[in-house]
This record gives structure tokens, sequence and C-alpha cells, in this order.
DNA sequence: TGCACTCAGTGCATCGTTGCACTTAGTGTA
DNA sequence: TACACTAAGTGCAACGATGCACTGAGTGCA
């Protein structure tokens, strides 16, 4: 992908603050948790320490950023089946009921990578923490935001209110699915953890299906 | 090789000057001389068109700091045996010749592939301008120190006359010697030319050996 | 409980790069 | 011969990174 026309000094600017994001997710990953210090994060980035505060207000919105990251990823590939179903532009023409074809898309995508690496990285030391719970109410409402785009791109001729009403019950009902897996399997990346994950899936499918099934 | 300890702001100035003078150094290779203009040279650099001012007085200065690298390169190369020689520590003992030691050294490295490089790019476009004689100057100047400078470490008892006026008539000797292998040779960089240039050496060691023969 | 320490975050000045407008010299063409 | 163009080189201001001293909060220990 070709980067965008732009003068040295913005482009000069971009890298020092992708290399502060990835230099935190690096140490996310690999010490499981935010219990890092500014000037390790910072030797990583190959910065200087002023300049992580240059780029970013605090430790936190590091974190946040690396969030938003692999959340937009998340809400890529989600949006990749969808935007794919309106090949030959959008449609006002009666198509499945939205909630059938979000709960396909978010069933055939492997969301338990991208949630026990945010639960390990964000839950692992302060879970429930104001701090942590500041960043998952972020985490929750950028989810929320790209869903109902990706939604109203296929859908342009939807009523809004009962797109966003479908989707905020999505999200939330994804948060206590998201608490019960946590529960359940320590957040742990693999087939087991899948399968619960399927299960309570199916289960906030199944009860969401009852209030939006005419939904077109 | 670990960098010296020094801050962040004087390692990035001197990144950004080694990569002007490596970028002029292979555009000067793949042009074959130095019809490039700055805009091309920044942006094999990788920096702004102002910082190869900031850096470099002149186009041509960039050019004789390439030069004085690859010079620099062939001293180093010249004193590895120079030096070695003096395993031990350097001694006033009477050893061999000054002259048939810097004979033996010359003889056994190869000269004719910096050599070819820099009569190429520097003499291929404007041979004998003015321009090109004063870098062709300063590089003859700085062999003439960086041979002097290993000769003394190696004797350090020698008179500093006998020294300096040995280099100096080597370093003349050797500029002779050079216009004629390129005449001869086109400057080239294969067998043949090494061929030409062993045997202009010959000719010049065997016409110093009669007026320093006893220098020890 | 007071003290020492660590670390996040901040203000300010400096450095190096960069953008941009400009001058000057050299060159080619009508 | 005059004009247009290219390219080297320059001055100046702005931007982004950096160095460094500082404050305040939190923590551990005697």
């Amino acid at each position: 992908m070709t980067e965008p026309a732009t003068d040295r000094r913005a482009a000069l600017k971009e890298r020092s603050r992708q290399a502060i994001v990835r230099a935190a997710a690096e140490l996310m990953d690999e010490t499981g948790g935010t219990a890092f210090t500014v000037d390790e994060l910072a030797e990583r980035a190959d910065v200087s320490r002023r300049t992580v505060f240059n780029h970013f207000a605090s430790l936190e919105d590091v974190f946040a950023e690396v969030c938003a990251e692999v959340l937009g990823e998340l809400i890529e590939k989600l949006a990749v089946p969808i935007d794919a179903a309106a090949t030959g532009g959008p449609t006002t023409e009666p198509g499945p009921a939205m909630l059938d074809e979000l709960a396909e898309v978010v069933r055939s995508t492997d969301l338990v990578t991208p949630m026990a690496y945010l639960t390990r990285t964000l839950g692992g030391t302060d879970a429930g923490g104001p701090w942590h719970a500041n960043l998952l109410t972020r985490a929750l409402s950028q989810v929320g935001e790209g869903l109902t785009a990706v939604l109203r791109r296929r859908h342009p001729g939807a009523d809004p209110l009962d797109l966003q009403l479908l989707v905020s019950a999505f999200t939330g009902g994804v948060l206590v699915c998201h608490a019960h897996w946590w529960e359940r399997t320590g957040a742990a990346d693999d087939d087991a953890s899948r399968a619960v994950w399927a299960e309570l899936l199916d289960r906030l499918i199944h009860q969401l299906r009852t209030g939006f099934a005419s939904t077109r």
C-alpha cells in the first residue's frame, strides 16, 4: 500500500507514533500486561522518553491506541464478509435479517485470539480497576461505532434507531459473554476456549433473535 | 562494533551524514561519475535537500568525503601488515629498510580496485579539470598523511625528515604511475590491469631504492 | 511516621531536519 | 542575443525530537 503523499515531517511524525504503538504492543505481549516503564517503552520504540509524551498524553493513552488497533483490525475482519455480500452496490431490497447476518459473520470470525490478547494484557494485573474499566469502555464504544458503520453501508435503507439498538444490544451482550468466557476459560487462546465462546455466542444470538428477527 | 556512547541527537546527526556519503558512493558507482543532482542524492539518502547542505558545504565536499573514506580504508589495509610487524611493541632496533617494508606492503595490497573506482567516478567526465584536480590533491595529501602516521608508529626512532621525504616521493611516484596505468589500461579492474600496475610499481620502487636504501 | 526511592508526567530550551522562497550561474534555443 | 530553464547553493522560519531539571504520587523500609 503506497503511503499517502505527505511531506517528510509528517512522515517522520507518523513513524515515531507508529513505533511507540508497535513497541507497546510487543511489550504488552511479552510481559502479559502493562507493567513496564515509559523508559522501557521509549527504548524499545527507539525514541526519547519525551517523544512518547509528545505523541500521547499518558501511558494509558498508548495502551488505548494498541487496543484501538487490535479492535480496528477485528472490525475490518467483520466488515469484509458483510461488505462482500454487498458486491454490486448496497441495496434497499429486503435481505437477510441484520441479526442473522451479523451472527453469521461473528460466528465465522476468530474473536478468541484478539480477546485473549486484550484480556491478558489489560485484565491480567488489575482487572476491574477503574483504569482498565475506562479502557474497556473506550474499546466497546469503538467496536460499536465500527459495527454500526459497517451495517449502515450494508443496509442503507435500515432505520438508524433499529440499527443502533441492534449494535448496542449486541456489543453489550458480547461484554457479558466475555466475562463468562473469562471466568470459565481463563482467557486461554485454544480450541477448548473457542468451544466455550461459540456456545456463549449462540446463547446471545438466540436471546437477541426474539427481539430483532423482523429487522430487515 | 559498539557505537560510542553518545546521545540520540548526535547519533541522528551522524546517521544522516553517513547516509549522504553512502548514497553518494552508490550513485557514483552506478553512474560511473558525478553527474547526478543534489535532489537525486537527497532522495537516495532519504533526507531533505537542505539537510545535504547542513552537513556539506557543496556537492564537491560530498565527493571528497567519499574519496576520503575509500582512501581511509586503503590506508587501513596498508597499515595492518605494517602494524602487525610491530607486534610486541615498536622498537628502535635496526629493521628492514623502510622503503623495502613499504614496497612489500604496497605490492601485497590490492590497490587496483579502489584506484579503478576513484578514477572512474572522478576522472570519467572531466578528467584534469580544476575541480577534480582539487579532489585529487586532497586525496593525495590524505594518503601521504596516513602513510606517514603508520610508518611513524612502526619506526618511532626514524628521522622525521627522512620519513616524510620517503612518503612524499612515494606518493608522488604513485601519482605518476597512476597516470601511466590509466593511459595503458583505461582504469579497468581486471588481472591485465593488475599486471600493468605491478610492473609500474616495480619501476617506482626500483627508482626510489637508490635514494633511500640506507634508511633504517 | 518520616525518609528515600522510583516512576509518571511536565515545562522549557536546544538541536537537527525540513519546507520554501530566493539568488546566481550555466546552458540551450529561437 | 535575449529568454527560459535547470540546478547548486543560501537564508530563514517552523516542526519534531531530544535533553534535562523538576514536581508529585506511590511504595517500601527503618
